[in-house]
This record gives structure tokens, sequence and C-alpha cells, in this order.
DNA sequence: AGCTATTGATAAAC
DNA sequence: TGTTTATCAATAGCT
């Protein structure tokens, strides 16, 4: 049917594997200049991708282009591919979270004494009066941490008179009558003088950055 | 360089418009009929997608082979997964935003004063000095909010005074000699009473939901 | 890989 | 958009 060059070709599968590949190469060639033709006169964005019948592959890209661009444009509009959904609602669902995690660090930053600029006086005051609760809270947390503390160190020493108490049974068994006193335990209150100083914050374990995400 | 039918045809970018779509829409059926030709002719498999200066697609795709599995074998050759990369860094960075998040709404907490078992004493005092900064930061606000409430109320009443004083200057033009006292206009102090209460706390501003993520 | 006769593609005009 | 036609480009078969 169709005559090129010095022969005739019909448009069907050649079956001279050599001729075949030949042919391949060259037209596949064309092709990519046509491609290449095609985006630098026309301004249009062309994805080609080629395999061969030996599994080799050979793509041309308009500059400017990713594949993964092209291959969603074609997506959406042939239709919903699971794919660009999953995609779309993670962006949507980083978008939301970006705004929260804004409104949580204005959040913090006016517990720290910032941007308290475009608040009313009412604001202010509900603001100062949650934290003035807040802060009653830490000082019986404080006061709790002081106690557990304390109540340890006594039954580590109490721990330790017992043994004490073994021990100087064990000696008045082996050497009997002779007069051992038990030391006085008296340690309580342990860093109580400063229970409800604010002076030495040493660990300021809210040292968040507070950029911009 | 290169001519072509009638005329010749630089390859660059075709400025008239109405000739650059034609031009495309000859050479998009021409390249189509290239890759058709390519696919049965060679048994290759071929996708090409071409996207016009309009936006419109056009796309050639040899039969018994899906887009899915011709971009799957470039990925294959390429060594690289776009897709799987992009979709990895999303979830790594969502995955990063929902930590932050929770440490957040964490540092929120403590500071209405819930969560503060895991503290340590010197963290909860860091945590109070912290707050009691603030707070005097708060303070001084609501000072600067109430002046200038006050400051605009007083150039109101100041406003007012000055239009009553030419009031009774026109009356005394009027009627002359009769005696009109101008009203004591001592108003300051707007809502001093309250300045550094806790009490009103009515808009709460700050009724996050703290809901985990 | 080159070469060239021949067919195919297509720019311009309608 | 479709057709025509003069030109140039692509390429099949050969070497």
């Amino acid at each position: 049917m169709k005559k090129m060059g010095r022969g005739k070709l019909e448009i069907k599968k050649i079956e001279n594997k050599t001729n075949r590949q030949v042919t391949f190469s060259k037209r596949r060639n064309g092709i990519m200049k046509k491609a290449q033709e095609l985006t630098v006169l026309c301004d249009a964005k062309v994805s080609l991708l080629m395999i061969s019948s030996t599994h080799k592959l050979y793509h041309f890209l308009s500059p400017g282009v990713s594949l993964k661009k092209m291959y969603d444009e074609y997506q959406k509009i042939k239709g919903v591919d699971l794919w660009l959904k999953h995609w779309e609602e993670m962006q949507e669902e980083q978008r939301r979270m970006v705004e929260l995690n804004n409104m949580l660090r204005t959040e913090i930053s006016r517990r720290l004494g910032g941007d308290l600029e475009g608040l009313t006086l009412a604001e202010l005051r509900g603001l100062q009066q949650e934290m003035d609760e807040a802060i009653t809270e830490i000082r019986n947390r404080k006061y709790n941490v002081i106690k557990n503390q304390t109540g340890t160190t006594r039954k580590k020493v109490k721990n330790l008179e017992e043994r004490h108490g073994d021990l100087l049974m064990d000696l008045e068994a082996k050497f009997g009558g002779a007069q051992f006193g038990t030391g006085d335990g008296e340690q309580g209150n342990y860093d109580s003088a400063s229970m409800y100083g604010n002076e030495g914050a040493a660990a300021n374990l809210f040292a968040l950055s507070l950029h911009p995400y």
C-alpha cells in the first residue's frame, strides 16, 4: 500500500528482527525530532515514551515540564484516579495542619507575653485569669513533687535505719550488752527553702523556636 | 534552515496565534500517525502526551498498554520512582508536623495547668517563672489598652466641653450677662475599678479544643 | 553507519 | 476546520 524510499513498506509488523530494530532506530529519531519541533514551534508540552521490542526505553520530554506533571494533567482530564485523590487530600490536610500550627504558636506566644497587640481588654483579662489559675496548678504540682521527693528520701533513710537496726541487733547478738547509739535520722524539708521560689530556672524545657513553619 | 511545503519554516515559536494552532493541529496528527506506525511496524510500546498552548490535551497510547504500565516501566528503568519519593516525603513531613503539633499542644496544656505530671521541680519552676513574666506583660498591655480607651473618652469629652463652651459664648452673646455654669467634666479612670481584676473573663478566646490530632 | 531514490509530511493559500 | 499543491523532510533498501 505505502511505498517509501527505494522500496515500499506496508504498515504491519516487520518480522525480520534486524530490519525491525533498524527501522525502530531510524523512526525513533524521527519522531523525537518531530516532538521537539512541535514543542518549539507550537509552544506545546510533549511527553513521549517509547519502549522497543527489546525492552529498551527512550523518551522525550519538553523542557520545563516533569513527567509527573504531564501525567497528573492527563489524569485530571481523563477522570479521577485514586492516586491523585490521595495526593490532593494529603495536600489539603497539610494546609490545615500548617494553619492549626500557626494558631497554636500564637497561643503559646501569648502565654509567653508576646503577640498581645490584637487583643481586647476582655480577652486580656480572660488570658490572665487562665494563667493565674494555671500557675496555681503548677504551684500545687511543685508542692507535690517536693513532698514525693521528701517522702522518697525519708523512705531511703528509713530503709537505712532498719538495716542499721539489724546491724545493731547482729552486733548485740555477737558481742552482747555493749552500747551503740542509733543516729537520729532527722533530715526532712528537702529543698523547702526555695519551694515557691522562681529563681533557679536552669532547665528551660520550653525554649521552643517560635519561627513560622 | 528548513523548508517545507510552499514556504520555509524555521524551528522557532510561531508567534501568530492562528498559524500556531493550525500548525499544531497538523503536526499533532502527523506525530500521532508516526507513533501509530512505530507501534505496528516495530512492535513497540508508545505513549505520547501533547498539551497545546491552549491547554488542550491529546494523546496516543499503543494498544494493550496502560499509561500507568508505561510509567511504571519508565520508573523501573530510570531507577527512581518519583511518585513514591514524593509520597514518602509528604508522609515524613506530615509525621513531623503531627509531632510538632503535639508538642505545641502540650506546651499550651501546661500553660493551662494540665500535663504537669512528667515535669521535674526545676522545670516546674522555669514554667512558673515564664508565666509570671508573661503575666506582667499582659498586665502592662491591659494598662495600655485601658489608657488608650480612657484617652479616647477624654478626647470625646473635651470636644463636647469645647462645643459646650461655644454654646455658652453664643448664649452670652445673645442674652448678655446671664449666668450659666459649665458642668465639671471630671470623668477619668474609666474602668479603673477592675483594672487589674480577673473577674469578668467573659470572652474566652482561648478555648482551643485540645483533642489529639 | 552513509547514500539516494522515493514517498510522506506539511506550509501556505484557498 | 478541509482540500490542494509545491516543496522539503523522512526514510527503506542498499551498500
